[in-house]
Formats: C-alpha cells, sequence, structure tokens
DNA sequence: AGCACGCCGACT
DNA sequence: GTCGGCGTGCTC
C-alpha cells in the first residue's frame, strides 16, 4: 500500500497538520512531492484539494485511511523548499502553516497549465541539480546615493550578481518593496538583456501570468525570480542567492496574520537552502545594523562620493543662502524636491490636560515617550524628566499638521511650476523642466539627471513620532529621497542639530540607524529582543490571554496604548519557545472564547510587532 | 470550512 | 411526544 501525506491551505488552526491518504492504483505514477490532488474530507460532500508532501509505504494513523481522489494537474505546484520555508516561518511567527501555503502558491489557471504541459519536455532537461560550489556569503550593501546610471546604483549592482550566479546554473532570487522598484528593476534587465532569463512574481499580476511563472520556477533553474514581498515564498530551483532591496521599507512587512517579513523569511531561507543572502539600501534597518555588528553580515559600502548636505537648525524658516540657492536653482529652470511629512501621522506626544505638545528643552523637537516611560529626544539624544508645563504627566500621541514650510516656498515662488506627490496617485516620473516638486516620504517621482535641490522640510517633525523606529525610518526616507539627487546638487535638511546633524551632513546613515539600535540595546528594546503582541477583538478575550501570558516566564510586559492590545518583549534567543507557548495559550483562548463570530478569528498573534511601541 | 452529533424549547 | 435551535468537535 502506498500511502500520501497531504496538507491544506487553509488558515484554520484544526486542519494545520498532515493528513494521510492511500493512494490509488491508477495514480501510482502520477503522484509525486508537491502535486495538488482532490481527496474526501470529513462528512463534506465536496472534496479538498491539498498538496502531496510525503510518500510513503505505510501511516502512523490509527484510524482507517481515505483514498485521494484525483489529481488536480499533473504539474508538482510546491517545492520541498517552499514547503519546508512555510513550516519553519510558520513556526517561527506562531502562524498557521496552511495561510502560508497559500502565499507559496498562487491561484491556479487551468489554461496556463494546460499550456505548460504542452512544453513540458523541453523543460525537463533545463533543470540542473548541480550541487553548490562555494560558501554562502552575507553582505549588506550601501549603493551609491546619487540618481546615476552608473555601477554604483542598486540595480546595476544586482544585475552583475544575477548574471554572475544564473551563469553558474543557480536561481537567484529578487524581492523588492514595491511597484516603482519592480519599474526600476525592471529596466535594468532589459538594458542588460536578462528579461527572458526573469520571471517575475508580484501580487496585482494576471492569475495566468502568475501560474504561468510559478509554474516556470518550478521548472527551470539558472533564471532570476524577481517580486515584491510575496516572491519571498516563491519556487527556486538551485536557489545561489537572494538579493533584498531597502528592507527597513514597510512594504516589505505582511500586514495580515502571521505579519512575517521579507528580511526575516528570506533570512530564515538563506540558512534552510544554503544560499547567499545580500541586503541592499541606503539606509538599513536596525534588524540589519544588528546583524552587521554582531558580524552576521558584512558590510560593504560601495559609494563613492557623498552629497553635499546643508542644515539648518531652524525649523521655522531657511537661512538666507538656502533660500537663495533655491530661488537660483528654480530660475535656472532645474528641478528643486521638497519632501515633507505623511499629514495624519501620530507625530508628537501631547499633554492629555493642557493638550500642549511635549518638546525638548535644547532643539524643540518633539519627545517620545519609550516603555520605560522615559521622555526621549531622539534629535539631540537628551532625556528629560521634566513634567508638562501645567504639572500633568500622561500623554496622548496626536498628529501635527505638516510642516509650514513647503507652503511658504510655494508662496515664494509663485512662478515656479509644482507639483504635488500624495503618494496615492502612482506619479513615478516627473520631466525635468517641472520645477517645484512637493511629495511626501517614499513617493518622491524620478527626474532626469536627478533634482538640483532637495529639501527635508520636515525631517524634525519624522525624528519626534512618538515610536520606536522613528529614526531608522526618518533615515531611510532622507537617504531614499537623498538617491533622486543630481550629481552635483545640494540636500537642505530643516530642523536638525547635534550629532544626528553631523552625521547627515556626511550622509551617513548606516551610523543613524547604529547609532539609534546601540541606544535601543541599553534599554532593552529591539532589535536586540523582538516584540509579541496579541489583539483580541473583544476585552474579556484581551483580559484571558493577558493573564496567560502573564504566567510566561519569557515574556516581559510591553505597555500599549490600546487595551485590547498587549504586549511582550522576548529574548531573541527564546523565540522558538515563545512562538509555541503563545500558540497554545492563544488556541485555548479562541476555544473558549464566548465572542467567537463565525469564520472570523478571535485573536491576532504578532510575533514580531514593529509598531506597538 | 463543512457537517454530524447532541441536548433543550414551542409545535402539528 | 418530535422538529429544530446552533454549541461542540472531528475530519486521514
Amino acid at each position: 500500500m502506498r500511502v500520501a501525506s497531504i496538507v491544506f491551505p487553509s488558515p484554520l488552526p484544526q486542519l494545520d497538520k498532515v493528513f494521510d491518504y492511500t493512494i490509488p492504483e491508477a495514480l501510482r505514477n502520477d503522484i509525486q512531492f508537491g502535486v495538488a490532488v482532490r481527496v474526501p474530507f470529513g462528512s463534506s460532500k465536496t472534496l479538498k484539494i491539498g498538496y502531496v508532501i510525503a510518500i510513503e509505504d505505510s501511516s502512523v494513523y490509527e484510524g482507517e485511511l481515505q483514498e485521494l481522489v484525483e489529481l488536480v494537474s499533473p504539474n508538482s505546484v510546491i517545492t520541498k523548499e517552499q514547503y519546508d520555508l512555510a513550516k519553519a516561518v510558520a513556526s517561527r511567527q506562531a502562524g498557521i502553516v496552511g495561510e502560508l501555503l497559500a502565499v507559496c502558491v498562487p491561484k491556479r489557471s487551468a489554461r496556463a497549465d494546460l499550456k505548460h504541459r504542452s512544453r513540458q519536455s523541453e523543460l525537463s532537461k533545463n533543470l540542473s541539480n548541480e550541487t553548490k560550489n562555494s560558501v554562502p556569503i552575507r553582505e549588506f550593501i550601501t549603493p551609491g546615493i546619487f540618481n546615476s546610471e552608473k555601477p554604483i546604483h542598486w540595480t546595476h549592482i544586482f544585475i552583475e550578481r544575477c548574471r554572475q550566479v544564473i551563469s553558474g546554473g543557480e536561481s537567484v532570487l529578487v524581492v523588492v518593496p514595491d511597484f516603482r522598484d519592480i519599474e526600476v528593476f525592471e529596466e535594468a534587465l532589459e538594458r542588460s538583456g536578462l528579461t527572458d532569463s526573469a520571471l517575475r512574481q508580484i501580487s496585482s499580476d494576471s492569475v495566468v501570468n502568475r501560474w504561468e511563472n510559478h509554474l516556470l520556477a518550478i521548472a527551470k533553474s539558472g533564471v532570476i525570480i524577481y517580486g515584491t514581498r510575496v516572491a519571498c515564498f516563491a519556487p527556486c530551483q538551485n536557489l545561489g542567492l537572494i538579493l533584498v532591496w531597502d528592507d527597513v521599507d514597510e512594504s516589505h512587512h505582511e500586514q495580515g496574520s502571521p505579519y512575517w517579513n521579507s528580511r526575516d523569511v528570506l533570512l530564515q531561507r538563506s540558512e534552510l537552502e544554503n544560499s547567499s543572502i545580500v541586503f541592499c539600501a541606503h539606509s538599513p534597518s536596525s534588524e540589519i545594523s544588528r546583524l552587521i555588528e554582531l558580524g552576521y553580515l558584512r558590510h560593504a559600502d560601495v559609494s563613492k562620493s557623498k552629497p553635499l548636505v546643508r542644515i539648518t537648525e531652524s525649523n521655522q524658516r531657511l537661512d538666507t543662502e538656502s533660500f537663495a540657492l533655491i530661488s537660483k536653482t528654480l530660475t535656472e529652470g532645474k528641478p528643486v524636491l521638497i519632501q515633507v511629512a505623511n499629514i495624519g501621522f501620530a507625530s508628537a506626544l501631547a499633554c492629555v490636560s493642557c493638550r500642549e505638545i511635549q518638546r525638548c528643552s535644547v532643539c524643540q523637537t518633539s519627545l517620545w515617550l519609550d516603555p520605560a516611560r522615559e521622555l526621549r529626544c531622539r534629535n539631540c539624544k537628551k532625556v528629560h524628566e521634566q513634567l508638562c508645563v501645567c504639572g500633568g504627566k500622561t500623554y496622548r500621541a496626536i498628529s501635527m499638521g505638516s510642516h509650514a514650510l513647503s507652503e511658504q516656498l510655494e508662496r515664494s515662488f509663485p512662478k515656479a511650476n509644482v507639483q504635488r506627490n500624495t503618494g496615492s496617485d502612482r506619479l513615478t516620473k516627473v520631466e525635468a523642466q517641472s520645477a517645484l516638486v512637493i511629495s511626501t516620504p517614499g513617493s518622491e517621482p524620478a527626474v532626469q539627471g536627478g533634482y538640483a535641490v532637495i529639501v527635508l522640510a520636515d525631517a524634525q517633525i519624522m525624528v519626534g513620532y512618538p515610536r520606536l523606529r522613528a529614526l531608522e525610518q526618518a533615515s531611510q526616507k532622507w537617504a531614499n529621497a537623498i538617491s533622486h539627487l543630481a550629481e552635483t546638487g545640494v540636500v537642505i535638511a530643516v530642523g536638525l542639530s547635534g550629532e544626528l546633524a553631523n552625521q547627515l551632513k556626511v550622509a551617513d546613515f548606516t551610523g543613524i540607524v547604529r547609532a539609534d539600535m546601540l541606544e535601543r540595546s541599553e534599554l532593552g528594546l529591539p532589535p536586540s529582543c523582538r516584540i509579541l503582541s496579541v489583539t483580541s477583538k473583544n476585552h474579556n478575550d484581551a483580559v484571558a490571554v493577558k493573564s496567560k501570558l502573564n504566567e510566561l516566564t519569557d515574556l516581559t510586559s510591553v505597555p500599549t496604548a490600546i487595551s485590547t492590545t498587549v504586549a511582550y518583549s522576548y529574548s531573541i534567543a527564546n523565540g522558538g519557545r515563545v512562538a509555541t507557548d503563545v500558540r497554545q495559550v492563544v488556541e485555548s483562548v479562541s476555544k473558549t472564547s464566548k465572542h467567537k463570530l463565525p469564520g472570523q478569528r478571535v485573536l491576532f498573534i504578532n510575533m514580531d510587532d514593529n509598531k506597538v511601541i
């Protein structure tokens, strides 16, 4: 008797295990690892789709086995490496393997399946099983900062690495934050004639295209598989190298359960598949900074020259020199970029009783209340112990309007061609002669030849966001804006002072993030530990969860602003145990919850919450 | 998810 | 007496 072990791509915790089925004689030769099959399940009339993840001679299951009914398609739809990754990520994130299987295998297109079968014979020769010839490398690369097509641009670094690896018959996995990066990477692929060796995996592609590329990625090695974060789980034969662009970007974080992010998934994947991994960014995440500090990643800075950065300490107005520079640039018809903060984003702490914004007495930056309840200035690093002037000592996060500076500039240069880019409209490029571009962080449009002047108008507001990752995120947003600078251009950063200003003057973003990371490490905050959050749909469950989690000795409670969310910090080394324990607690609470809604989960576990503090 | 099994209220 | 409410639990 032959037995096939099946897993289901379902988010239900009850189905999060392997089910065994006997293989009928007629299908004996067709059943192989990763094929999709239809099986009877429970008392359901309809057959359920599952993936074969093992073929054995017997089963450990005590009861009587059912027989699997049919093959969905002759193509294998998931690889062993994908399944192992899904298991590893699920166990790390206290999630369900099935919900990650749904990321591993995109929606099937029968048409693409048929098309694939017709060319199967020529593809099968293509698959090389060569063992990897080199020791895996782990690197963080800082590319050149200027808007240029020179070898220091990140896409050129990526293309060169890709070329090397695929010529050796191995595949490369490239993961970037969003559609803008896909666009620039595809342009680079086109220029270098590698388009035919590349397969795209992005969630917005059509079902047919995704499925076709999915099957090709399973069938071929020596290809470039590239995409946004869903590509982290894409099949790759003979994976030699993983390339990650700008890992700190929010788009690398999955917003739904189990809240995985590209960096952690791909680090796991590189370990599992013994492949090289290279992170590349103008400004790293604090996690990458920590891995550099630990010696896990080697830092390579390939930027040749640094931009000219002027610092204006006053956040009220530009100094006359800066003003004159902008004026001159605009009259010459050259483009100027003004980066303004996102509006409506919590950007300061106000006293609950008198609504006064809490500011640093030295530099006027708004203060952050860390989990130890200390008021901290991210700009000049001073820790403040004073109460609010009114005597109040409780604070609430409020959003301040964007800085008046951009409007002032707009008024000062009425003849300038003003282009606003809010981020909702997908403007990725502007004409070189369009002079004054106002944009929120992360959506700066590219301009041919680069901007002559870039003003970081709300630098102080961005530093003052009352959250843990304010500084590393500000650093990334500045660095990415500055990457659009013309080689002869000038950057003007408004409202910064002290060490931070000095670091920005020499565009030392890695240094800014490192200093922040070390400071957080001393305070016992991430990335030297991890933060767990559990959010409940109702108050009673939140109380039940809290009392159970409080008993776990690996966890240290962290205050949160929302009563239905509990948060804990835990050591990275205990991650595995914490995930198992948390999963158990959550399961028992979900089971006994009196507030279950059909089809809706009661609790949301985030093993790496980067927003709760 | 489905679907059955099981134990309490108002119905021909 | 039984039809049916949906709480609980299982599915290889």
